[in-house]
DNA sequence: CGTTACGTTGAAAGCTTTCAAGCATCGTGG
DNA sequence: CCACGATGCTTGAAAGCTTTCAACGTAACG
């Protein structure tokens, strides 16, 4: 787990994001976007693996996933660790910290990330001078609760095989969200380990289980990556609804 | 599972809610004490065991707890079910609902509980009069998934014991912030089958596992209660921290 | 070429669920 | 007033699922 890398300073203009385009995200209004673009403070690049946010930390910031796939995790302190939800670009990411004022999870990075910063002084004007930008954020976190009770009836109450199915189904949705797979497969850049820290198994048995979903053809498992052959088959074995398509704001 | 009764229309104001006399919440300005007045609808009384709020509902209001204990739970088309937190008095209720557009979970009463309701088309009011009370719906969200991700280390890493201490310590800590339980016990309005479906265990192994915490005389198991008998040594069985205490926002 | 990270397997041990009863309390209808 | 059904708590035992232990194979890296 190295650090991050220094701040590599802003490149991506709000005005000219990339993602901003998608049709995933609902359209700012012209203050919205110039209160957005003055509230980045720059960008950060985190290489695979390495930590972005560590549990305890006053973080001073707030993040934004400009691109790439990372995880939020909590451990114990005899080291057992639970992934609690996963990040992909568009997602918030800090708010906790920024909000309550301490981090009580960490964060890492599944591939190379790249994050905007923002300042968390200026959250409260956010708030003052855009109620819409406000609601905003009250809508990223009431998701994120959405998603955190979905995955706690995952791990509560479903058995292996249709966990590991409903994990693959929720991140191929995820993904699809951001640009249709159509034609092309998802790759969902995971280890078997991230897959069992997430769905609360050992190592050996999430093998086991993932090796089931192959055989029926649902997946393919390749070098630190799984191939989503069938998310509606997944879906089906999960007994999983994916949410309807809702466009989202893009802090 | 009942009906919830009709609202029995406005009883207590908000300025003399007697909630927010306590430690632990904030106090609210005079103007903001004004507007969470105007933004209240009136109480709704819901009996043990009735269903205040059904999933899939396109549910109009917002709620605060005004008094007693319920649940929110979550449940699989075969009729597995997740409980997935506990609300107390002061806590916020229906917010998913309000800021996604439509419940995916279920709330049910515990105990009697009185509800505060409030006009969910007010809500957008709420952010651009009152910034404040906009950040502190946010805060109420942030604390939301913050239990929420401890709830899924919970259940993902602990063991069957660990868990229940840690909910039992959890729910302890809990009914602690709204009034010290120094001298007096707490008794907290569980059913085995409750503990159950929060653990993600059967109610077999539950009885089993309460029972080895009753043995060591953490717990005492009453009719339909649990009595906390000593609520550290339930932490540090949990290997789990007491957040520390923070005054929070009572909308 | 040794080391490390990741994936794979088989088998034994251990934990949890399921099945099957049984007990107690409570409210209700006969 | 008492029998009866419903709800909640208990228990023992067998079946089933999951973890742990122990190896092994491969690919990437220094």
């Amino acid at each position: 787990m190295n650090l991050v890398l220094p701040s590599t300073g802003r490149r991506v203009p709000c005005e000219q994001c990339p993602l901003r385009g998608l049709p995933a995200f609902r359209d700012f209004t012209e203050p919205e976007l110039k209160f957005v673009s003055s509230f980045k403070r720059g960008e950060l690049v985190a290489e695979t693996g390495s930590a972005i946010l560590s549990e305890g930390n006053h973080s001073p910031h707030l993040y934004t996933v400009l691109s790439g796939w990372a995880f939020r995790f909590k451990t114990l302190p005899d080291g057992r660790r639970q992934i609690l939800n996963y990040l992909l670009p568009g997602d918030l990411l800090g708010l906790q910290g920024s909000v309550l004022g301490e981090m009580e999870h960490s964060v890492e990075a599944l591939t190379p990330v790249i994050l905007c910063v923002f300042q968390r002084d200026k959250l409260n004007e956010l708030f003052e001078a855009h109620a819409g930008l406000g609601f905003d954020v009250t809508w990223l976190a009431a998701r994120e609760e959405r998603m955190l009770d979905e995955h706690l009836l995952s791990v509560g109450r479903r058995t292996a095989v249709e966990r590991a199915a409903y994990l693959l189904a929720f991140l191929h949705n995820r993904a699809a969200t951001l640009g249709p797979v159509t034609d092309k497969v998802l790759h969902v850049p995971l280890t078997q380990q991230h897959v069992a820290d997430t769905l609360g198994l050992s190592i050996v048995h999430t093998n086991k289980t993932l090796r089931k979903l192959a055989e029926k053809d649902l997946i393919r498992w390749l070098d630190r990556s799984c191939e989503i052959i069938d998310p509606e088959g997944l879906q089906e074995l999960a007994d999983w609804d994916a949410p309807r398509e809702i466009t989202r704001p893009l802090i």
